[in-house]
DNA sequence: CGAATCACTAAGCGCTTGCTTAGTTTCAAT
DNA sequence: ATTGAAACTAAGCAAGCGCTTAGTGATTCG
């Protein structure tokens, strides 16, 4: 449901109308998705491009018509895995407007997506270091950011005399850790929902 | 200083006495050393073998004189890795004699040797999902039991009315992902030293 | 209709991989 | 000094890798 990651871009990009495009479209997805399952599995240097190639019922030549290389392949999940990840936590943030209620939203949010997602969110924060250094360098920039909007929120809230927190920046690494470590252990057929995980994160 | 991961095992044990034993020690050592910061800095996947040879002063033929397979190199460096931290946890909680006191030695003491020896944390938590399963089971078994004596203390706590704690399982996993992930982000030029981020883990 | 343009494949190239083989060196025990 | 066993290496093999090339079939345009 949340597993929008529709466009392409590289080489490939449909200049006719209509179905074509459509049909292109379609392939990247197919080729995207079998990625994400790939490199969620068995890892960025485990996963060979034959077997995405097989996974998106194409031959190995077909991944090249879309993606540049398997690394551009890694780089465009990585990259809207980010972005996708910022986008649930600003969303968390403006669903709700006192610092406390911020805070718990954030962590149910984001902790539940690690679950939910734990596809993409394990090629976010585990495959991420197998990026080259220009790629990573770009999707830093967006880990800043979500960074910045965890911090911002303790921050507001030790302003406003809400929270009492010594040291801010291990506080954001520690709520950091607990909702992305979800990403590591979570498989489908655990205990706890993925919904319950998060609330139950939320203090 | 903690980073005593001494023996051999598999095909060869020197049969001799005095110093060919120890060349042979020293050759191992060598080995695993090699092999804990290459899989831990590229991932076993990225890493060869010809990689781990060169860094251990051999030959790429070097390693099977020692080891069966890079598999079983992963393995050893798995099991030892492992076995420290059940000590680890286990030591901590040792050291002090009500739940809470115990509860936060394990945090601090567990969340700095993730620091301070991250490399090896990063193959006990990171590398194990590429053991065989025949392999992993056998860590598994190891596994359990340092999750076996945080949540132990967790409930001796609640039993002696020390904790409230709502889910056992749940805030088990959470203390474990917070200082888990401690591996994941740490690197040696960060500010933090691996003591202070132990102590500040200490609730 | 013919031409152009796209998605896609069959085949394969050059290279690296994990690992083996056959042989050399080292050294304690005799 | 000779033996024997272990540590180690030079060379290389089969298999798999990422990726390219040359060509095919479908679709859309004039």
């Amino acid at each position: 449901m949340l597993s929008t990651m529709t466009a392409s871009s590289t080489p490939a990009t449909g200049r006719h109308t209509g179905d074509s495009v459509h049909r292109s479209r379609d392939s990247v997805q197919r080729l995207m998705d079998a990625a994400v399952d790939a490199f969620a599995d068995k890892g960025f240097h485990a996963t060979s491009t034959r077997d995405i190639a097989a996974r998106a019922k194409m031959s190995p030549a077909g991944v090249y018509v879309h993606f540049a290389s398997k690394q551009d392949l890694l780089f465009q999940l990585c990259q809207r895995g980010h972005v996708l990840a910022l986008e649930i936590v600003t969303s968390a943030r403006d669903s709700a407007h006192t610092p406390p209620d911020q805070l718990v939203a954030i962590v149910s949010a984001f902790a539940s997506w690690h679950a939910e997602q734990f596809r993409t969110a394990r090629i976010v924060q585990y495959e991420f270091s197998h990026l080259t250094p220009e790629h990573r360098a770009e999707v830093l920039a967006v880990r800043k950011q979500i960074d910045a909007v965890v911090r911002d929120v303790l921050l507001a809230g030790v302003a406003s005399g809400d929270f009492d927190v010594p040291d801010i920046t291990v506080t954001t690494l520690a709520l950091q850790s607990l909702t992305i470590d979800v990403a590591r252990w979570y498989r489908p057929g655990v205990r706890r929902t993925p919904q319950a995980i998060g609330t139950a994160y939320g203090d």
